[in-house]
DNA sequence: CTAAATGCAAATCATTTGCACAATA
DNA sequence: TATTGTGCAAATGATTTGCATTTAG
């Protein structure tokens, strides 16, 4: 299995497009967070290292990023929206805590497959989903039973 | 079991809010209409029979009734947040076709109970879900199929 | 009469875009 | 050298907010 960039510069040939240092740099510091960071977020952190790196890049490459299958967008419900590694990563859902804001990343087999059910039930060919779990984490159901 | 004008009245008046007519309006064209609407879709709507009324309040009146368990707020993934009618409706998540954006309102109990039981593995408190699936719905399917 | 609501316009926030200049293939 | 990419600043689009004025309770 071809390391991550390698697949995009394969990506970026492919397309016709130009590998760039900003580009390799956004890359790295993509690569080498965990999280599911904001594009704000991203820029900040690449800024560090590449200071004369603009917003308008970061947008623009974070996208090419999910055109090549590196990075998925998500969509956590504050305002922003966030991208994760795809690359190696098997597919999940998320499970947030309305209290404190972690998140979990689960699978669920039968979920999954009971998804492609309900889809050809009505017809449709399934080609994604989001599935997003709001609750409360142990840690704040513990609070929140002791403050009453 | 009461309407939704009292069920929003007995609201507002807990919450020692005020009932307006442009409140009552409001909530007169978002009960008429079906689907799931923008606040600007609202707005111009409420526009033709109360021409005096602000955009800012229908947002306003839209976080309300979403407050008051009338309304729901979802997201579908073009930028502008949409709300449908909550009250008398049982719970249900959707199926929306990437091609032409129709959107079938679909349930599973199987998954419902899927979900619980994953939230509660991870030692959560389940309070909510968002579940979008994604495809092509059977007219879509031919068509892309008939063009190939 | 007093707290809350409205309409308006200006302010935000995330994201996009136009453009002159710079850099890759 | 022909494109494509970059940085910047201005443009966008959805939503929010400040404020002076109106209005419901």
């Amino acid at each position: 299995m071809k390391d991550p960039y390698a697949l995009f510069a394969d990506f970026v040939a492919r397309q016709k497009l130009k590998m760039t240092p900003q580009r390799r740099q956004i890359l790295d510091v993509f690569l080498a967070e965990e999280g599911h960071l904001t594009s704000e977020e991203l820029y900040q952190k690449v800024k560090t290292e590449f200071p004369s790196i603009g917003q308008a890049t970061v947008y623009r490459t974070l996208k090419l990023l999910a055109d090549s299958g590196l990075a998925k967008a998500v969509e956590f419900g504050d305002g922003a929206m966030r991208y994760e590694i795809l690359y190696g990563q098997s597919h999940h859902d998320h499970l947030i805590c309305e209290a404190c804001g972690v998140n979990v990343e689960v699978v669920d087999p039968a979920i999954e497959r009971l998804q492609e059910e309900v889809a050809r039930r009505h017809g449709f060919a399934l080609t994604g989903h989001k599935l997003y779990l709001y609750g409360l984490c142990p840690e704040c159901r513990k609070k929140r039973t002791s403050s009453l």
